[in-house]
DNA sequence: TCCTTTGTTTGTTTAATCCGAACAATGTTA
DNA sequence: TAACATTGTTCGGATTAAACAAACAAAGGA
């Protein structure tokens, strides 16, 4: 029994939880996939599958050995991606997951030199957003916006998001326009949390490359761009937007930038992939890539 | 073509540097080896061997894809004996290396449990002694007495070893007995230096916890543990040698313990491997039994 | 220059995998 | 409660790939 393709069919029945989708997704007979599970739990001497008709689930020992192979087999395919030095020898798919206002302003519109480059790489861009489990779903590196906490992870800095202070032109009607932080006492703020656990809003501002905070009066906090975003052109407050994000919106004219000088402070753009002794050879061109796309921009 | 086995191969061959021996040590036909290579070589797209007739060397890929075929391979041993947890099950070839006089005295003694509860190890006991390249080698553990430098390898302590001070009878006779430190400026001191590189010769002892040397004459500097001893022996000076080398010699009468009062720093006894992510089955329950004994004696 | 050794090639044998179908077991539904 | 549909396992025939042995080619040593 080949152990490598063994290991990799164990892997696929545990993620469909099915030996037929595995076979099917393999296209081969689901006697294939069995005894090659089979084989495997013969040479491991334990059992790697609660097997009853109606569903599949991982043993103790299963959820032990999945990671492991996982890891495994991505060092494996690392290994044998490492020689590939002609671009078109490159090849495979990446899966990568980003906000999607990145993708569709930063990623999608230099991507045709990508494909083009790499004919031989199948994108996967999804915009989950939030924390996936990057080997659970066989993702090959995330990026993400704001500090960064999951140490398990490699980061390398791509890039900053300005954020503009911006009201809608209905906010001003009601409100008028703050010109100093001390009038911000009498302005709203929208709050952007991701963990809504947070107490006092916080207006942000740099000052001379110190971060202050302005505490402030609001009435609605959010953890969703969209909900955010929504809320400040609905004229419910002030919203410190990533320029990204608002200067559509700005052009328009259904955002106000306000208080240019008290910008908060940029929020870091990172890219993150599993700590790996080697990356794919498809991930480091892919990461080359977007480091050099977001350099000139 | 199974990608482990053909891994499994290129290492062989890398390590015996011939398809010959490879094919001869795996029982199978030269073919087997040559069609191995070239599967690899043409899935990674590069060229493994340099190969003239009469020699066969990496080439500059090989060397790079030889270590990592080695770890992955190391990690896939680990992957598959994890779940081995009747002792009958774990099984396979360990190589150790250990200094040839601990092996003697305290490791071969109490070997008979170990194989009696483990008969299904294999156990390769080697005393090359000084820095062997572990991964290179094979080695899946090594033994050093005294401080540690390589960093690339997890220690774990198992024991120390006394050392006595010690003399032959017929230094006495020249000499004499030193009976405190300010004596030892009219002995003379058998030097042990691993590196030869040290300049003065230094008596080394506690001092209420506290390690204090002495500088003293001497004439003679070994580099090795059989000359440090048989000098000793031949009435060339004070040698400090550790307790369980000399206490044969001393019960014979053939070294004299001096100066008990000023023993030298116990040397640590360490247990090092190789930081992978999991050391095999076979490889942790050989280093438990290690410590179990030393813990005892 | 001849000879021995070594890696590659070739054709044949052998073993393992693949495949489709029949089978048994289990949760669902009528 | 019983018939049904779905799922994992088993079995025999077809196919493919590996193992093998011998012949071949190339390169260093005598």
């Amino acid at each position: 029994m080949d152990k490598f393709e063994a290991m990799q069919r164990f892997v696929l029945v545990a993620q469909f939880g099915s030996f037929t989708k595995a076979a099917d997704a393999l296209g081969l007979p689901k006697s294939s996939i069995s005894n090659a599970i089979q084989g495997l739990e013969s040479e491991l001497g334990t059992r790697l599958f609660h097997r009853s008709t109606r569903s599949v689930t991982l043993t103790q020992d299963g959820e032990v050995y999945l990671p492991q192979c996982q890891t495994l087999l991505a060092e494996l395919d690392a290994l044998g991606s490492q020689f590939q030095r002609n671009p078109n020898d490159v090849r495979g798919i990446l899966r990568v997951d980003m906000p999607s206002r990145f993708a569709a302003t930063v990623v999608i519109p230099n991507l045709a030199d990508f494909i083009e480059k790499y004919p031989n790489i199948r994108l996967k861009i999804s915009s989950a957003d939030y924390r996936v489990d990057m080997i659970k779903e066989g993702i090959d590196c995330v990026i993400r916006v704001g500090s960064l906490d999951d140490s398990s992870l490699i980061a390398r800095p791509l890039t900053q998001y300005r954020s503009l202070n911006c009201v809608s032109p209905s906010y001003i009607k009601k409100f008028g326009i703050p010109q100093t932080i001390a009038e911000l006492a009498n302005h709203k703020l929208i709050e952007y949390s991701p963990s809504l656990g947070n107490l006092s809003a916080q207006f942000e501002y740099m000052d001379n490359g110190k971060v202050r905070q302005q505490s402030m009066p609001s009435s609605l906090a959010v953890n969703g761009t969209d909900a955010y975003l929504e809320a400040c052109l609905s004229g419910l407050g002030i919203a410190q937007i990533p320029m990204i994000g608002a200067e559509s919106f700005i052009k328009k004219g259904l955002l106000i930038p306000i208080l240019s000088e008290f910008e908060a402070e940029p929020m870091p753009v990172s890219l993150l992939y599993p700590s790996r002794r080697q990356p794919t050879k498809r991930l480091t061109v892919f990461m080359d890539w977007l480091q050099s796309i977001t350099r000139t921009t």
